[in-house]
DNA sequence: GAAATATAGTCAACTTGATTGACTACATTC
DNA sequence: GAATGTAGTCAATCAAGTTGACTATATTTC
């Protein structure tokens, strides 16, 4: 088989490549900027508990793990100074977790990155393809659940 | 966080997104056509070893892991009946795994069921939208990876 | 052509990121 | 107020990968 022959790839191989290319782009721009203890499941956490923070079940089924993976990852990310755990208002059970200055820069580094990511992308196929290729997107993810959002929002196999 | 809102989604996610309902669908369907015990990966195994089969180091090259990994994958689908190791024909210390007919049973039914997914999609944003964005999507791998592909042809974190 | 080095594959021990199950403390329902 | 449900933690286990050590064969070098 020839590896750089890209002719013959189906649509869900080119979304698996484009995908981890730029996973994999953004990461490494991220280790640059010291967090490289910041693995892509962390960032996809930290979409979650913006702006106001999350409870360790919200996480859970927004990544679609158990509250138990969570709860480590949550110590993980506290121990490296990411997040902090408070008291929840009302619910004398629940904590929320909530991102700090450290994981606020994450965020803010993470926009960043990728939006140079896409302006890069806007070289290479123009404004208006970009424009189109996030309309399909979208529509082929939204009309394949159903109007749903997948509940498992995380790659992993 | 409103988990039904897709209008805030950056690129990336899209990817994330689109490529982890393709590869749910596919292998739900593969599980109900008895083929459960098939991860996704071994799909990208099985594109390697066709059509004339793929040594371990070929394999390991191919999805971004070390032979001892894939030698375990080549255990596990061998003892389910998948592949069938052989010995190299001119190097005696290699062997060539290569699909059995299950295996190739387990390919076919891929291939229907992407191109499947792909009618339907054909369905949802069109034939010339789909083409523009197999094209897209192309492009952009091809530019971010220098004209290379991407050594880990497998998406994991 | 023999010695040195490199390569394909295996075996075993370990790491990591997840799981399941059992438990505590608080909330909700009846 | 009692029964049931829910948020989070602790501990044990599992699964898929890793690293390191080894054998057998190939290739290179002198």
């Amino acid at each position: 088989m020839n590896h750089s022959d890209f002719s013959e790839l189906d649509l869900t191989s080119l979304l698996s490549l484009s995908f981890s290319t730029s996973i994999n782009e953004l990461h490494t721009r991220l280790s640059e900027l010291g967090f490289g203890d910041i693995r892509p499941v962390h960032g996809f956490m930290f979409k979650c508990m913006t702006p106001n923070g999350a409870t360790g079940i919200e996480l859970a089924e927004y990544l679609g793990i158990t509250k138990q993976a969570v709860s480590k990852m949550v110590d993980y990310l506290e121990k490296r100074g990411y997040v902090n755990k408070q008291p929840h208002p009302t619910d004398k059970r629940g904590k929320i977790i909530i991102l700090t200055e450290r994981g606020w820069l994450v965020v803010k580094a993470k926009e960043n990155i990728l939006n140079e990511l896409e302006q890069r992308w806007i070289g290479n196929i123009g404004a208006e393809r970009l424009q189109m290729l996030k309309e399909d997107l979208k529509r082929i993810v939204y009309e394949t659940n159903e109007g749903n959002i997948p509940s498992m929002f995380r790659p992993v196999w």
